[in-house]
DNA sequence: CTGTATCCTATGTGATACTG
DNA sequence: CAGTATCACATAGGATACAG
């Protein structure tokens, strides 16, 4: 894997066959990664700009300290967030989303946009398949 | 919830509140199920049209009969799948995408384009998260 | 052929307490 | 303030056997 191999904008069609196949993996892990309870939460409180730990955990309220953690490691280990630890006493962390992060806003606007399309045909399956089977 | 109340064309502005939050709730969901681990394959293998429950089973090898039954029962209650069961003997099932599992795969699409304009982020992000810490 | 039930392991989510 | 360790519980993924 060299520097050339990474080829140019996305669906120009000279893409290797390994850049498609790791895109693909990549993209049903990151379908993954944002579909835990809170990633998506997080990634909208860091829209606007830089947050610290505390504070993003202010912005979603009712998650643990715990889970918060992880889902920024998720997150931060796909390169969503950004993390940047200051060696200060108390401690300061700042987290703020990565290029790649704001890249990934528009997949999910789409979602959305998709989601609002289909929202009737959704909720009329989501009924067949609760009460009735 | 009225019929005129599912406004018009996604983003114009026009969804009233209840839709816009449904709309994010539903999002992350379908995130979350397309994220498991045979989703994106079964959509994938169903895009060129209708299969039976064991030729769909040939297209993704490695998947136990249980968890096939599961990811197509999770995709059809998102309203992303049909399933239509002929009442022979012995039995036959269908499955095809409907209008919304077709149109899904533009946003799943979107994200493959998005993988491979950050992979070399992503990738190093890992690499970051991964050995060294 | 298709689907359910059972048993197992691994992981997500969370409450709480402890460490630097 | 930020993060880790531990315990508890629910669910995903899978192997196998059984049922319609």
């Amino acid at each position: 894997m060299t520097e050339r191999d990474v080829a140019g904008p996305a669906g120009d069609g000279t893409d290797p066959a390994w850049v498609r196949a790791a895109a693909e993996a990549t993209a049903r892990e990151v379908f993954a990664v944002i579909g835990t309870k809170w990633a998506l939460d997080a990634v909208n409180a860091l829209a606007p700009g830089t947050l610290r730990f505390a504070e993003l955990r202010r912005e979603l309220p009712g998650i643990s300290h715990k889970v918060l953690t992880q889902t920024l490691r998720a997150l931060e280990r796909d390169g969503i967030v950004a993390r940047t630890v200051h060696p200060t006493v108390p401690p300061r962390v700042d987290y703020r989303l990565t290029a790649a992060g704001r890249g990934l806003r528009d997949v999910v606007n789409g979602m959305c946009d998709w989601s609002r399309r289909h929202l009737a045909e959704i909720l009329a399956a989501r009924t067949r398949s609760g009460p009735t089977g």
